[in-house]
DNA sequence: GCCACAAGCTATGTCTATTAGCTTTCAAGC
DNA sequence: GCTTGAAAGCTAATAGACATAGCTTGTGGC
């Protein structure tokens, strides 16, 4: 198939993820990768146009991740236990991963349909899930980026430790999402009056 | 006072703060800020002990403006008021300064006493103004780490442009208030029926 | 068995941070 | 007013990063 070491895009962006998951975004290097795949620096070029091209396919794979960690939690529930589902779905996921919290908050490049898309994709679930609430389009938006915000903000503070205190972060999560269970659902009951 | 061109180590802070709000952190170099002060870019060591140093400082400054903004916003308001008024100035910062986000979102070191202080000094100010709601302490932090958490998270999001849809986005932020308002009221209650 | 191309390589250029050591300027003390 | 000392600048040099250019080699298809 392919002359020598069998090296791919998809080989380099696994090991640039290592990197990034044992060292942080900052610490990547091509050097780094080219190290540890036993090659030349230069030859990763062969497989990645350069390390912002690499940065860029991380995004894109850590969002396709994270989009099917959160369907596969939001599948067979429904309503207020869909959306606690999916809270702890994305917690989880930046918990076992806290260094890739950077890239779901990175905003795609305008131009870049594919990781448009990918980015697109995650809001989908959110906003699926928030369907049973009877939103209208516009307010089912907003409830999305409630839901997102709250959540993203809560599980990027904690997987970059800024919850000092000793007080349980779990206890604190779950007032979240009491929250938000109950913020959308009134919102939902305020919106149905009208 | 000082042979030569006035520089000192607050004028490199500010010089770099530019340079990170113009083009956001990762665009930072040492070079770019010797040139913009008008020196050789060996001669910011002795103001500066090197890059790490300097965005140290950099996070200390926006971490300290940040109270600085809460505590002006919160005087003068009381519970859900004051809540709300909090809200929209953590997020008016990061529209006025959007790059700034990372400097709001990475943890200190162990052992760095100064910026430990200044950003446990940031959910001080949040701790005060749930006050008047009559938590006990453990519930007062998750509360705190509640509000925390969904307008960081929102103001980032915003911020990054991760918020791609055409809805307006300040009308999303008052949905948040309110659900996060609402959310605290309804804790305090519950709290106060045991 | 040959050939074309993909995937390696080395060499090189430019940019970065950082250290070492020199020079200059200001200002304080006599 | 001169001296002197330290702070603040400088140049030179090192080491490591990305990136490009161009060469070499192995492998799969015919």
């Amino acid at each position: 198939m392919s002359p020598r070491a069998g090296l791919t895009t998809e080989a380099v962006v696994a090991l640039a993820l290592e990197i990034v998951d044992e060292s942080g975004p900052e610490a990547l290097t091509l050097a780094k990768i080219a190290e540890r795949a036993g090659v030349a620096a230069p030859s990763l070029y062969k497989h990645v146009k350069g390390l912002a091209d690499l940065r860029r396919l991380i995004d894109l794979r850590v969002v396709r991740e994270m989009t099917e960690t959160l369907r596969t939690a939001a599948t067979g529930r429904e309503g207020a236990d869909a959306v606690a589902a999916l809270a702890d779905a994305y917690r989880a996921y930046l918990r076992r991963h806290p260094r890739r919290t950077q890239a779901l908050a990175t905003a795609p490049d305008r131009g870049d349909a594919e990781l448009s898309t990918a980015t697109h994709a995650v809001a989908e679930v959110a906003f699926a899930v928030l369907r049973p609430f009877g939103f209208d389009h516009a307010q089912a938006v907003h409830a999305t980026r409630c839901l997102r915000a709250a959540v993203h903000g809560f599980a990027e503070l904690e997987a970059s430790g800024g919850f000092g205190r000793p007080e349980d972060v779990g206890q604190s999560f779950e007032v979240l999402k009491t929250m938000l269970v109950q913020g959308i659902t009134d919102y939902a009951r305020k919106q149905k009056k009208h």
